[in-house]
Formats: C-alpha cells, structure tokens, sequence
DNA sequence: GATCCAGTTGACCAATCAGTCAACTCAGCT
DNA sequence: AGCTGAGTTGACTGATTGGTCAACTGGATC
C-alpha cells in the first residue's frame, strides 16, 4: 500500500473546529480543505460528499471522547463522582475552547444535529446515534446511584431522559448566550434535578 | 401613504416557516421571495439583509404567540394550570405542524440560534432576548406555585432555569429524532422536574 | 526497472448565492 | 391634471457553492 496519507483525519480534525465555531451551512468544502490544507480532489477521493465527510467526523469526533468517557463513568467510580467528573472535564474543554476561539462553542452534536436534521437524513441518524451512546452513560450511573440508595430513580431510563434534555438544553443557552456560567452551573442544577441530598455531596 | 402593502409580513410569515422547515443557511433569498410571492427587488426595500429580516421575522412570531402565552400565564388561572395548559397547547401546535410538513421542528427560537449564534450577532441577540421573555412566564408561575406551597422553589427564577434548559433540550431532542413523544412526554417530565406530588395534579 | 495504484493536484463546471439597480406603477394629495 | 414617493419589477453582478476530472506523483511490489 504505497503512500501513506493523514489527509483524511485532517480533514475531519478541521470539519469538526469549523462547523463547531460556526455552522453546517456556512462552512464550505473550500473552507475545509484550507485549514486541513488538502486540495479539493483529495477530499472527494476521501469522501463522496460534504454531508459523507461530516458523518465520518462525527464518528470520529465521539470516537476520541469515548475513551475518556470510559474512564470518567468506570463502574469502580461512585455513581454521582462519575457525574461531578463529567461536568467537571465539560466546564474545562468548554473554557479551553472559549479561550481559543473567544466564545461559547456547546455541544457539538446537538448544534448540528438542530441545523441539518431536516435537511440530511444521514447526519441526522448519526447525531441521534451518538446522543444515544452519551445517555447510556447516565443511564447507568443513575441506576447504580439509585441502586446505593443515593438517590432516588426507580426508573432510570427515565431520569437520564431528563437529566440529558436539561444538559443538551443548558449547552444549547450557553452556545446562545455565550455564556460560561451556564455550564459553571450545569453540576449544581443537576444534582437539584436529581434530588440529590447536599448530604450526599461531601467530597464530590 | 400611497400604496397598502402586505409583502412585508408575507416574506416574514415565509421565512419562518421555511427556516423553521430546514436552517437559515439553507434557505435563501430567492426561496423566501418565491414562497412570499414577493419580488426581490421588494425584498431589499423592506429589509437590508437576509439577517435583518430574519430578526424582524422572529420578533414578529414573539409577538403572534405572546397574545396566547398572556391567556395562558394569566395570574388568575392556578400556577400549574398554567404550565399544564403551556405544554398542551405546545403538544397541539408540534402535532399540527407535524401534519403540514412531516416533520417535529421544535423550537424555531432556538434552532436558529444554536446555528447561527457564532455568525450573526443581531439574531443571537434577538433569540436571547425571545428566550428570557419565555423564562418570565415559567419564573412567575413557578413563584405562585411556591407561595401557594404545590411545590418547593425557593428560588423561583434557579427552578425555571432548570425547567427552560429541559424544556429547550427536549425540543432540540424531538427534532433531530423527529419524534413526537418526546414532546408529548415534556408536561411529565417538567412537573417530574418540578418536584410536584401527583395529588397536586388532580384534575389538571 | 516496469507496473501498480492510493493519493495528489489545480483547473474547471453549472448552479446558486446575497445583494444592486434603474426603470416603472399607481394611490393619494394639491 | 400633475406631482410625489412608497412600493414593484426583473434583469443583472461578482462571488461562492458543491462537485468533477484528467493528468500526475511516488512508494511498494514483482
């Protein structure tokens, strides 16, 4: 196999930044290529199409932050410490990008997933896969809490439900806002969500 | 004043529902003076900009539903009827909308603003303004059902964060899954959110 | 060193984009 | 009747769009 190439992950590095910092729609193939510094020919020998290249960036996108999340929501970890630990590294990735690029970046699932769900079904079904794989995480660390007896879900499934429509929702009003402080926030209001007993906190 | 002229809020009315329909991205100039059946030379009489007239267009769709949302919220009607009756209607208007165009399009404030709130800062000022005044009826009613002690929020306007950031996420959710339970599931949900005990729902 | 082929290149295309403009229309006013 | 000016019209522009293509490159295999 002659040739070895990181045009590909290059341009899937640079689709995810620039639709993140502004949107599906305004972000050409052009765009694209200039930052990934690609030439237009490679990308289509890449991928078939803009809407192909973005689901592969999503994937790709989920695929980097999966491993963390794997040692974040470890079962070894007390369920409500998985939860502090994930707002916690979400705050920090959010400050991090905030000083890079001077604003309020959210979810970057859910931004395009809203823009284009009525326009590309592909895209679509990839952000509803991927919101799906991040619920189950909550899932679990609900049922574990409510199973320790530190909250209380009976049904889980449920909880993580609402607990994943507040978190997609504050992210949204924080991408809107520009707005730190609403993802500041985002812990305390979803232990207030939870009905988790400020008790139960202490070392968390 | 020679001349009466309904162009202006048909190319309002068009372009909500066609952005709502897709992204602002999407829908260009000319879709929007085709589906007004306005001109475009018209078009740039009332408007500067595409942005100008989609910011008008979203206060004008502010406006249209604030009448309903004053019945609705009236400080006569008891607290959680209030937010019961907001869901209901919301739950007819989704289902309609549903009907005329085969899809669940959720919020149209806060599609358009988690698109283009990182290229357009008249609209992300616009949206955010819209989406605090929808925080004032859920504030009030949050507050009157404290005082009336059907639930406990001492801090009425943190409660109604917490309910607005579920409530936005959840019609981002029904959107990208197209899915009308998610919607028909919210009034739950929110008073699940809400703390409030099930007797206290007797009849509403 | 000939062959192979994944990867690269940049010119190219038709379609579409937001926005412009000068000419035109026509109801109300004097 | 003639003037005024808000509203209308459709052709037009230059830039940009997503996507195509034939020619080319260069490391690996035989």
């Amino acid at each position: 196999m002659p040739r070895v190439s990181d045009a590909k992950q290059k341009l899937m590095v640079a689709a995810r930044d620039l639709i993140w910092e502004s949107s599906y729609g305004a972000t050409s193939v052009d765009d694209i290529c200039v930052k990934a510094d690609v030439r237009k020919g490679s990308f289509y020998h890449f991928f078939k199409s803009k809407s192909d290249l973005e689901i592969a960036a999503l994937e790709a996108d989920w695929q980097e932050k999966k491993a963390h999340y794997n040692d974040i929501f470890s079962p070894t970890v007390p369920p409500l410490q998985r939860l502090s630990d994930y707002f916690d590294l979400l705050l920090a990735k959010q400050t991090e990008r905030q000083k890079a690029c001077g604003a309020i970046l959210g979810c970057p699932f859910c931004a395009v997933g809203t823009e284009v769900s009525l326009l590309d079904a592909g895209i679509r079904e990839k952000v509803h896969d991927i919101l799906g794989r991040l619920a189950k995480y909550f899932e679990s660390a609900i049922r574990d809490a409510h199973a320790q007896g530190v909250i209380n879900a009976p049904d889980a499934r449920a909880k993580a439900n609402l607990l994943i429509a507040y978190f997609q929702g504050t992210m949204a009003q924080a991408r809107i806002e520009n707005n730190l402080e609403r993802i500041a926030g985002m812990k305390a209001g979803a232990f207030e969500l939870l009905g988790v007993q400020p008790a139960q906190l202490a070392g968390v």
